[in-house]
RNA sequence: AGGCGCGUAGCUCAGUUGGUUAGAGCGCUACCUUGACAUGGUAGAGGUCGUUGGUUCGACUCCAAUCGCGCCUACCA
């Protein structure tokens, strides 16, 4: 025996992915049916966080399951170039070495990104081979490499060939401190307290409101735009204004003259009922501002700065500040009607948190409905299939209300729009500059001029399962993996990826880009909140794979935090929940976790408590497998003739229950259910009781060769077999056992992981050892019950008397009474007759709950107490028996009362009413009986 | 405002077509270092399944209403 008492999961897990890799074990082998999942691609800037790690686990359980299966099993893997977070990144390094963007120039800036990629941006492809994720790194693809750039350039000028990108100038999302356009889905609507300013403007040319007023009133959250209004507007059905439709007002602050207008979209029931046009910095005021024709005052810069447009003393000023100057002066001018507290939402860019401005640009944009009909109606018609079923109205609900896809980014880093201008601003579109002029007719002298956009990064991400297979090649691999079988990730994304993958796919290749979206739940701290930097509550899988000291955790949680104080009160809380750090539990334990708790449709709040028990529950196969090998001294002892104990029968057959519900689990993407079956199994069935059923017979061995034989083999075979099904969530611990068992089963594979998965045929059901167990363990768990409420010392044995019960029972008996001994630390056993007197006992009563129901008359446990209870605690444990008995029988009894249940309910029903009413009244008389008893004595 | 989901033991969660004594892990209590494992063993306590109605012989399960929580989308002058 070679291994060590207990599980250290460092031991065993370094050096075993490596040698998986070495020996291209992760690659695609075999001709069997093709599966195929793409990783979601992580940002070059990611650390691996949990969210990661818990859909690698995923992945990898599927990635392994199939392989097993014999599955031609290919995991895309790769890394996206995330566009905007990349360049804030690289940025902000360069700006802490006191270098600027505008000062290296784009070439420049670049090359540097590359450079931070290479050194940096590896990061997460080591943390993912920590997790064992059995990707085939060997078709690493990135979304800049030069073949996926080839085909996001031939997207972008096919879709414009075909008019379907655009560009013009719009109303788009402006990030002011970026300074670049972002699309809808990037922009973040927080709930923040703010203000609603009432203004007054004065009406011009002598008019009055309905009112007699001289002036209308309009309410805004935001000051500072009025100096780009160039307009009011009411309800067209508002009597207190109808009379001023067509008239105007005087601008303050500006002195502009502009109309009064009426639209529908004006709530009369909101505020005045009057509102201020701005249509160059509102979405909805643009919208009316077309409908109406009106000037369109863009008053902003790039970087929300007041520009020109504005009368000269706002010029130059920051939004806010002209916010401020905005509300004095109209105070001032007596035209500050009132002000009030004002809950309002915030749009906010998701990655620099900058309030988002709607600004007039140039931008590029996808039409996208003509490529939302297709993909809606692929998963309208089940070609793509949302699992849980309830985010496809997610999905649909999206698409349907979808809106044209802003592309363009007005960045450094990414994919450069292939667009040129010449010197009269025409556009032309080309693979290549050198393309753009042939298509173009242009000769090689005329100056052309790239465009200096770049892609928004998910245009690139939505080309990711047929572009990682070699699109627009026709290659072998996309023939054979694509469509994918099933995307997993997390619904956070479904509009900015899976969405989009479905409409490009559908377009570029015709096929959907997977069969199936696993969509999963986030992963969240222990009270269910969510994990981040500023609440310091995040966990670095790292860190609970190789343990952390307290110090290391604090340190970790409060760098860079932005207010000092946050970083105490995270301080204080680090060390009250971790005041020893964290243990190294091992990936394996994470892993099993991760898999347990991935129950669908719903976040999961990440308990490290979770960890320590599957953490343990690695300990216990380790410790299982020990006993196993301890008890095999080489391959060869196997060899002869072997006679099964039902003990032996019962876990073979137990263990394809373990295979059914394994398969059908993985089959539903049931992952916690696959993974509790396998615990169960594991721990409950082999460690718990065929484990010690087979010592009786092992300690003996020699005694009986035969059947010591049969119990080893048994122990191998179930246990191999246990092991290859738990592999897929567990991959190291098996593979390291795994290795250990395989020989003395006489296998020469070189790794679990292209062994079978367990088949449900496997090994034979046997009904009739099933029985005889369950038997088995309700006559061991009735005296060990009777044992633990009369405290008798665990040490001390005691004799045991059964009486009454049916020929079943005697059966039953005769097959395991070898093992009471041993599991109930049972000395002497007798079978009363029915009519005998038992001597003084404490008595548990079996009626039938776990054998036939054919006894016909409850079998009765009992254990003589002589000196070994106190009298008084056996009444008190048979009184509370016969209470429990009683309530049930009543509810029997009531049932089998009622006409109605009995002509109605199905027969079989009502059958199983009357044997419960007739188990439950024997148990319920031996109990009585046995007390009135005690009470004579 | 619309949509989706959730409310089951102290905590985190299972509960597949309505019929179970409503389960698991952790936590808790008592006892135990017995020759795989104290990262362990044995036994035990703990739930009127958010609330109210309805359908049914029978509801944790189906329907309706209601309360609470979460998320998504839209709007918010």
């Amino acid at each position: 025996m070679d291994i060590k008492g207990s599980f250290d999961p460092s031991a065993i897990e370094a050096g075993l992915y490596e040698g998986w890799e070495r020996d291209g074990h992760f690659a695609p082998r075999g001709n069997g049916t093709p599966y195929c999942i793409v990783i979601p691609p992580p940002n070059i800037t990611d650390r691996l966080h949990i969210g990661h790690a818990f859909q690698h686990t995923l992945m990898d359980a599927l990635m392994r399951y199939h392989r097993m299966n014999g599955r031609r099993a290919l995991w895309q893997t790769g890394t996206d170039h995330a566009q905007i977070a990349t360049q804030m990144v690289v940025e902000r390094q360069l700006l802490e070495k006191g270098i600027k963007l505008e000062d290296i120039g784009r070439q420049a800036f670049i090359d540097k990104v590359w450079d931070w990629k290479r050194t940096t941006g590896g990061n997460i492809s080591r943390q993912i081979r920590r997790m064992g994720s059995s990707v085939d790194w060997s078709r690493e693809r990135f979304t800049m490499d030069e073949g996926f750039s080839r085909a996001v350039i031939e997207v972008f000028v096919r879709l414009w060939d075909e008019g379907l990108i655009y560009r013009g100038k719009r109303l788009v999302n402006w990030d002011p401190v970026l300074k670049t356009s972002i699309s809808d889905l990037e922009v973040d609507n927080n709930e923040e307290r703010g203000q609603l300013w009432h203004f007054r403007y004065p009406l011009a040319d002598g008019a009055t409101t309905a009112g007699g007023l001289d002036h209308v009133v309009v309410a805004t959250t935001r000051p500072e735009t009025m100096l780009g209004d160039t307009a009011v507007a009411v309800h067209p059905d508002d009597e207190r204004y109808r009379s001023l439709v067509g008239k105007a007002v005087t601008l303050p602050l500006v002195g502009r003259r502009i109309p009064v207008i009426a639209d529908d979209h004006v709530d009369p029931e909101f505020g005045s009922g009057c509102v201020k046009i701005t249509p160059a910095h509102d979405f909805d005021d643009h919208a009316i501002g077309t409908r109406h024709g009106l000037e369109m005052v863009n008053i902003f810069e790039a970087d929300a700065t007041v520009n020109d447009n504005a009368p000269p003393s706002y010029r130059g000023l920051d939004r806010f500040e002209a916010r401020r100057r905005v509300v004095d002066d109209m105070r001032s001018a007596g035209l500050l009607a009132d002000v009030e507290e004002h809950t309002l939402t915030v749009p906010r860019g998701d990655r620099s948190e900058a309030i988002i401005e709607p600004w007039l640009t140039d931008q590029w944009f996808v039409k996208i409905k003509p490529l939302a009909e297709p993909a809606i109606k692929a998963v309208e018609d089940g070609d793509v299939e949302f699992v849980p079923k309830q985010y496809e109205n997610m999905y649909f609900s999206w698409m349907r209300e979808i809106e044209d896809w802003c592309i363009s980014r007005q960045q450094w880093w990414g994919h450069r729009i292939p667009a040129y201008y010449d010197e009269s601003g025409n556009i032309h579109v080309g693979r290549t500059e050198a393309e753009a002029r042939i298509r173009g007719g242009l000769a090689d002298h005329v100056p052309l001029k790239q465009d200096g956009d770049v892609l928004d990064t998910w245009f690139s991400s939505a080309l990711w399962t047929f572009g990682t297979l070699g699109w627009p090649e026709r290659t072998p691999e996309l023939a054979t993996y694509h469509p994918t079988d099933v995307l997993v990730t997390g619904y956070d994304i479904i509009f900015f990826w899976v969405a989009r993958m479905v409409m490009m796919t559908l377009k570029f290749t015709g096929e959907v880009p997977f069969r199936k979206v696993h969509i999963h739940g986030m992963v969240r701290d222990a009270e269910g909140a969510k994990m981040s930097k500023t609440r310091g509550n995040g966990l670095d899988p790292m860190d609970i794979i190789d343990g952390i000291t307290t110090d290391g955790l604090v340190a970790k949680r409060t760098a860079n935090m932005p207010q000092p104080r946050m970083a105490e009160t995270i301080e204080a809380r680090t060390r009250r929940e971790y005041p020893n750090g964290i243990p190294a539990y091992g990936t394996d334990a994470l892993r099993f976790a991760f898999c347990a708790m991935a129950s669908q449709g719903r976040d999961l709040a990440f308990d490290l408590k979770r960890i320590e028990g599957y953490r343990n529950f690695c300990n216990k196969l380790w410790n299982a497998t020990r006993f196993v090998l301890g008890h095999i001294e080489d391959p060869g002892e196997l060899d002869g003739a072997v006679r099964e104990a039902p003990a032996d029968r019962w876990i073979r057959s137990r263990s394809r229950h373990l295979v059914d519900t394994a398969h059908r689990s993985i089959a539903n993407y049931r992952f916690d259910l696959y993974a509790n079956a396998v615990y169960e199994f594991a721990w409950h069935e082999y460690c718990d009781w065929y484990v010690e059923l087979t010592k009786p017979v092992l300690f003996e061995a020699a005694n009986h060769p035969e059947q010591a034989r049969a119990a080893k083999k048994t122990l191998l075979d179930v246990l191999e077999l246990l092991l290859r099904a738990a592999h897929p969530i567990v991959p190291f611990i098996t593979e390291t056992l795994w290795l250990r068992i395989a020989p003395f089963l006489g296998s020469t594979g070189h790794t679990i992981m292209h062994q079978s998965f367990p088949r449900a045929d496997e090994q034979p059901m046997d009904g009739d050892a099933e029985s005889s167990i369950e038997w088995l363990k309700a006559v061991v768990t009735a005296i060990r019950n009777v044992r633990g409420e009369l405290n008798v010392s665990p040490g001390r044995t005691v004799d045991l008397l059964l009486q009454g019960g049916g020929a079943e029972d005697r059966h039953r008996f005769g097959e395991c009474e070898s093992l009471l001994g041993r599991l109930a630390r049972v000395e002497a056993v007798r079978w009363l007759d029915d009519d005998a007197e038992p001597p003084p006992v404490a008595v548990q009563v079996i009626g039938g709950r776990n054998v036939g129901e054919t006894t016909n008359s409850a079998l009765k446990v009992m254990v003589p107490m002589a000196d070994l209870i106190d009298v008084g605690a056996e009444r008190a444990r048979l009184a509370k028996a016969i209470d429990a008995g009683e309530r049930d029988l009543r509810r029997v009894e009531a049932k089998l009362a009622n006409d109605n249940f009995v002509a109605k309910a199905p027969p079989a029903v009502v059958a199983k009413e009357r044997n419960k009413h007739d188990r439950l009244r024997r148990e319920l008389g031996a109990l009585k009986d046995q007390l009135s008893r005690l009470d004579g004595q």
